[in-house]
DNA sequence: CCGTCTCCTTTACGCCGTAAGCTTATGGCG
DNA sequence: CGCCATAAGCTTACGGCGTAAAGGAGACGG
């Protein structure tokens, strides 16, 4: 104490998991190491081991973090609603959290049976059932609606990642950059060319409209099927 | 010539991207490191960069050559059976190399306006608007189909991987480890219990029929859309 | 026989995760 | 207060990664 007054409160595994994940957030997961993560927390990278097992664990905390935030709502009576507002509130953290989803998708260590992911299945799995899904048809339509969570929004991170891949190359535009690469394929690709038209129209469904346009596709047809093999 | 009769034949880009597909096959791309390719090869690592700029193109190669094999009927007149077997055809190509599903989720370094990815959106689209989609249905098709298939695809084999996983941990098997874990986790969690009963029993739907599954609520919903909106 | 060109090797740099062992600060106790 | 066990953080080191730079060996046209 009289030393500096430069005592720093000691690390946690907290501090050390939120900063994990601010980093993530900001520079991305492929830029996350614990030299960087122990300079972030001004601190050497070995000292990160006394409060996390290893990298892996800490990226398991990580996404457990944010799986812990999806809403599970029980006080919404009908299910495709409940499943709706749990499937966008889910969409709306990954997206927040680019990082989470691919290493969501790939279970890497299942801690055995428990966590925030194990959570999530059991509610949508109840609900499926509660809803009078057969098992059969509730099997499939977990499938279905979990592929479609994780899967989508991998999918549209993918793309945003190439576009701001192509922003990064040069001083140009996005736009600019955009139609000129449109026009040079149209010849070719005059579908892809129009789709591409499509994406730069300032009224263009984002990501987020287009992951529910695929969510009511999926939840649509699972009333259907219900209903035909009720 | 004289010396050893040792002359190799020299490497070719072909001949490195072969090998290259081949050792991710077997290991898994995180194993597929340049040193380990050149050795695979017979070769220092360094000498691969005579035939490859470096080893995001040589991977961006390999998916390229898996997307390459998609298969986009034209002789099949009907939209959504050629869709099917495009898609299906896909989901068996990236069930077979696993590896290439995250990679091609992710463009990478979008290689401008060309290349097998591009032709097969450009199929996709196209058979989509010739089947009388309108632009705006055609785009959000296109999102939920391909999303589908390399999303789908990808959340599969991330469950694939975590069950792999699994049994490389002990050498009691799969079953039985199975069945233990669903004992456990039966009290709290009943529907997830039953639904991992489902994964376990001898007629459960694989992979690919769950890929169908939510291909065929997509394409069914799309043809309600068309003609709802026609 | 001599360039020169092509293919491949060697060496080295700066990253990475982390094992092992060390130092230092802290808090309880006499 | 002094003392010391313990916990927190630091240093060093190892093997692996991608790849920049420069070197060498064999083939080949002149």
């Amino acid at each position: 104490m009289a030393t500096k007054t430069r005592r720093r409160r000691p690390l946690t595994t907290q501090r050390v998991l939120d900063r994990a994940i601010a980093l993530a957030d900001k520079d991305g997961i492929e830029a996350l190491s614990m030299r960087r993560l122990g300079q972030a927390l001004g601190v050497e990278a070995m000292s990160l081991y006394k409060h996390v097992a290893n990298k892996g664990e800490l990226v398991a905390a990580m996404v457990d973090a944010v799986v812990e935030q999806f809403e599970l709502p029980d006080d919404e009576p009908a299910w495709d609603a409940a499943i709706r507002r749990c499937a966008i509130r889910a969409h709306d953290l990954l997206i927040e959290h680019p990082w989470a989803c691919g290493l969501a998708l790939v279970p890497s260590d299942s801690r055995s049976v428990a966590g925030p992911r194990v959570r999530y299945m059991e509610w949508l799995l109840r609900r499926l059932r509660e809803a009078g899904f057969s098992p059969e048809l509730a099997y499939s339509a977990y499938h279905t609606l979990d592929s479609h969570i994780f899967g989508f929004t991998l999918w549209q991170l993918g793309h945003a990642d190439a576009i701001k891949a192509l922003e990064a190359g040069d001083g140009e535009s996005v736009e600019e950059l955009a139609a000129r690469i449109l026009e040079q394929m149209r010849p070719r690709y005059p579908y892809l060319a129009e789709h591409g038209e499509q994406h730069m129209a300032a009224d263009a469904p984002d990501g987020k409209q287009e992951f529910e346009f695929g969510l009511d596709l999926i939840l649509d047809g699972l009333k259907r099927q219900r209903r035909a093999r009720a």
